[in-house]
RNA sequence: GCCCGGGUGGCGAAACGGGUAGACGCGGGCGACUUAAAAUCGCCUGGCCAUCGGCCUUGCAGGUUCGAGUCCUGCCCCGGGCACCA
């Protein structure tokens, strides 16, 4: 039979399903790897092909170090609360739990119809009650740590949505997930004092091995700053201090005046009559004000004086009080000292309204721009002639003596806006009463399981979804016998996949969330591969949790992951063209331009014959019509030559790749040879439809090696006996050692390029080996493990390939006997010389200077200087 | 605006401490097999000039070096992150 990936690859997915090949066990004979994919949301449009790209990677990984003699755990489960079944059941009625449940199955079969070596035994939802339990279990503990809290805080409100979002989720005053308006309101919410962990957080990055860039993002995110905290007397406010935070207490001379945000508590009592009107406008406007707005103001300075003045702690100077809204409530201390000469805000601030700026720090020209760089101290008392670093000791020495201010040090991050006003999520374990405690739930109370709807909207006047199901929330302490009343919000998405690395370990236990047996010997995990969207948020909150449970004690490491790699995206080709049918008639029948006909005119794109406004149309990747060298054309209007442009798959753009049909054309083996070969693991690159060809023409290639399908019964080839003529053994002790460098740098495009190379070269010379044909199915197994299952098993064997001893090249062969150098003249290569690998450096020169075209290039000279490079080159200078 | 990545053939890419640029694959060309096509196999395929051969070429312009895709300086373009954080 000819290679049939339709017939081999069921069956090998069986076998491993039924003999549970994957199960991974604690053996503590092996030393262990920890293998881990960001479990997907198993949304309704089922996998897409950037899904299975860092699956493969992981999974050739866990075969390959399963073959090295490692215990792996390889798992694989479902981030199943979310949005997307919540606003389906909305519009349908039908129960998340429901959607979810065939959109889970229809991504199993997906997953497993690509051969992946996950413990299967190990599978967790999310959503399961099983699993629920403890992530609420692990909430209580955050709350027994004073971790979790509720406050009235401003919160982004995203009324589109129904629900408030954390600030991760809001990009640039939107929502991140379809990009609706988000309104800033004070609401009561759950927080988590994740603020509390961000020294920690941002110390531990060092010991990982992450990308750079993540680890940056991080920092970044986290945001310290190291400076002072210095507090100024309101003047006829005894006893009333504004507290401030500086970068830079050596510039306290030159500050001005003062700012508070409009939120700031002392500007009701402070404010002076005569401004009480102005400043209650500014600061209505300024609440009402969207996030989104004020961003778009940042250039134009606003605010207004409270009338109010404060005493500068160095110059004993009175300064007036101003409230703006530049200075925001939640960093720092919500107040600020406005040093206009040396700070860019408070510079522009001054110069609208007015107020002194004033040099203290000389380097710079304050009469046309803020100088911010470092300098010598001028007109500041104490500190004069001090360079800044200096100048900051001093003078936070200084403070500290006089009780008027201590070095501190402050971060961006916020606290994290833990509750949601939605029904699919877990439910707080707890109960309100009506004296403002609460109980958290014990552990034969838990899970807490969600009351049934069968009307998923927010309720009525402003309510969460779960407020429609009354007798749930409305309940009785059966501890105490009181009434009580059930927390309304939900957790986060985030919650499931804070810890469930962690359940991997340990994931059918019934009486902690994992034991402390299964933790010590799996975690860390060894490697974590996922999109590099997740670079701050999962990734930050699941460290915190991480570091919350080894405050505990429930865990050994203070990090969980301890390499972390992002695969980069797999994109689409699309096809595109324009038209004039601005209002997307249906009857219409619109002039179309194809991409060289138009122009781009600021916000717009027009027509460049007539001028008229024109839009992007796509035609789906299915219907283009090819012309000659392969000029996509429109189906249907003839001429119309489409623009080919690379970019992330979506349906709109009608270039999303569907794996199933992928694996029923080709097969798993090379979907997945493909993915890999594409290029690196962290780049992204367009999925092509061509590509996929070269990967399968190397399978059926390798197929006929083994395989005679000349003959009727197409046996198996003859198989030399041992390990084959030298040049043969040469090769493939090349090849080991090349994949197997490759596999271990992650480097699986090139690993794939060796192994092409062996297939292509391994029987030219002399017939196939069987040394040889056994290392090659081997070598080949972490990558097309259903080809090399069905081969290994046509040689004879009865046992799975998958625990065979991973090849190890022969040093001996690696040597070769005479090697081929490359000679240069004055640096430009002219030809080349073969000498034996141990020719001294005279023998090597000796043959560099008689090689003919060096001869001839020389043209009679004397050469200058000859520089010789083992195993690599010799350069004549002459 | 600031901070990260990244620019190498028609395309995806390779080149691991500066040492033969373009491995491997796609696409393309030529040939073999075939009544024919598909499939398969073999050869060629960065550009320019050419008789031997030579010149140019890793976004652009410089520099360091016997030698630069790789190191340094300045600039251009693309992708991502942050965005009044005092």
């Amino acid at each position: 039979m000819p290679y049939d990936p339709r017939v081999i690859e069921p069956r090998w997915q069986a076998y491993w399903l039924e003999n549970e090949t994957f199960r991974a066990e604690i053996d503590p004979s092996k030393p262990k790897y920890y293998v881990l994919d960001m479990f997907p949301y198993p949304s309704g449009d089922g996998l897409h092909v950037g899904h299975p790209e860092g699956y493969t990677a992981t999974d050739i990984l866990a075969r390959y170090k399963r073959m090295c003699g490692y215990s792996v755990l390889h798992p694989m489960g479902w981030d199943a609360f979310g949005l997307p079944a919540e606003q389906y059941a909305i519009k349908t009625g039908t129960h998340p739990r429901v959607t979810t449940r065939r959109n889970i199955e229809n991504f199993k079969r997906q997953i497993q119809s690509l051969g992946f070596s996950y413990d299967w035994a190990r599978e967790i939802d999310t959503t399961d009650p099983g699993y629920v339990k403890w992530t609420q279990w692990i909430f209580r503990l955050l709350h027994e740590r004073g971790l979790a809290y509720e406050a009235e805080v401003p919160v982004n409100w995203c009324p589109a949505l129904g629900t408030v979002l954390a600030n991760e989720e809001v990009i640039d005053g939107r929502s991140e997930i379809g990009g609706h308006p988000v309104v800033r309101l004070p609401m009561r919410q759950w927080m988590l004092r994740i603020t509390h962990y961000a020294e920690r957080l941002l110390d531990d990055l060092d010991e990982l091995d992450w990308p750079e860039p993540i680890k940056k993002q991080q920092r970044d995110w986290i945001g310290r700053s190291e400076g002072a905290r210095v507090r100024f007397a309101v003047e006829g406010h005894p006893g009333r201090e504004i507290e401030v935070f500086t970068t830079r207490p050596d510039t306290l001379f030159g500050a001005t005046y003062m700012v508070l945000a409009p939120e700031h508590p002392f500007v009701d009592e402070i404010t002076t009559p005569d401004r009480r009107a102005a400043v209650r406008a500014y600061v209505d406007a300024s609440t009402r004000k969207s996030e989104r707005a004020r961003l778009a103001e940042v250039k134009e300075k606003t605010g207004v004086d409270t009338g109010a003045r404060a005493t500068n702690p160095c110059t004993g100077e009175s300064v007036p009080i101003w409230i703006a809204d530049y200075v925001l409530a939640t960093y720092g201390t919500g107040a600020i000292m406005a040093v206009p000469a040396h700070d860019e805000r408070d510079y522009a601030f001054a110069r609208t309204f007015g107020l002194e700026i004033r040099e203290v720090v000389s380097g710079g020209d304050v009469s046309h721009e803020a100088y911010t760089g470092d300098g010598i101290a001028v007109r500041s008392g104490l500190l004069d002639g001090l360079p800044t670093a200096e100048a900051k000791r001093r003078i936070v020495a200084w403070l500290t003596e006089r009780g008027a201010g201590e070095g501190a040090v402050t971060y961006k991050l916020r606290d994290w806006l833990f509750s949601r006003q939605r029904y699919w999520g877990e439910p707080f374990p707890l109960l309100h009463f009506d004296d403002g405690t609460a109980r958290l739930l014990r552990d034969d109370e838990l899970p807490l399981l969600l009351p049934d709807l069968d009307d998923f909207r927010p309720a009525e006047g402003g309510g969460t979804p779960l407020e429609r199901a009354r007798d749930w929330i409305e309940t009785v302490d059966p501890v105490s016998g009181r009434r009580a009343r059930r927390d309304p919000n939900v957790m986060p998405q985030w919650a499931g996949s804070c810890w469930y690395y962690l359940r991997f370990c340990d994931p059918r236990n019934e009486h902690v969330p994992f034991s402390a047996e299964a933790e010590r010997h799996w975690m860390p995990v060894d490697l974590y591969v996922g999109g590099a969207e997740h670079a701050v948020l999962h990734l930050l909150y699941a460290r915190f949790w991480h570091k919350v449970l080894y405050d505990a004690g429930l865990v050994h490491t203070r990090e969980p992951f301890r390499k972390l790699v992002n695969q980069g995206m797999i994109l689409g080709y699309s096809y595109r063209y324009w038209d004039d049918n601005l209002e997307d008639d249906p009857n219409a029948t619109p002039r179309c331009h194809p991409s060289s006909a138009v122009r781009i005119e600021g916000e717009h794109v027009v027509a460049t014959d007539t001028g008229a406004e024109v839009k992007a149309r796509w035609v789906p990747l299915q219907q283009v019509r090819w012309g000659p060298d392969r000029t996509p054309l429109h189906p249907t209007i003839s001429g119309l030559v489409l623009e080919e442009v690379v970019e992330k798959m979506s349906k709109s753009r009608g270039n999303v790749i569907n794996p199933d049909e992928v694996i029923a054309e080709y097969g798993a083996d090379a979907m997945r040879l493909y993915e890999m070969f594409i290029g690196p693991l962290e780049k992204a690159a367009p999925w092509s439809t061509d590509g996929i060809q070269g990967v399968h023409r190397f399978l059926q290639r390798t197929w006929r090696l083994f395989v005679d399908e000349d003959r009727e019964d197409e046996p198996l080839r003859d198989l030399a006996p041992g390990p084959g003529a030298p040049p043969q053994a040469r090769l493939v002790a090349r090849t080991v050692a090349g994949v197997t460098g490759d596999v271990e740098g992650l480097a699986f495009n090139t690993a794939i390029s060796k192994l092409m190379v062996l297939v292509r070269d391994v029987a030219k010379e002399a017939p196939l080996a069987r040394d040889a044909a056994e290392t090659l199915l081997r070598l080949l197994a972490p990558f097309a493990p259903h080809l090399a299952e069905e081969l290994w098993r046509r040689l004879g064997h009865e046992r799975s390939i998958a625990y065979e001893a991973w090849p190890v090249a022969d040093p001996a062969l690696l040597a070769a006997e005479t090697m081929t150098l490359a000679v240069q003249v004055n640096g430009k290569r002219r030809d080349e010389i073969e000498v034996p690998v141990d020719a001294s450096e005279g023998a090597i020169r000796a043959a560099a200077l008689a090689a003919p075209n060096v001869v001839r290039h020389l043209e009679g000279r004397t050469p200058k200087k000859v520089i010789v490079v083992p195993g690599r080159l010799v350069n004549v200078v002459g």
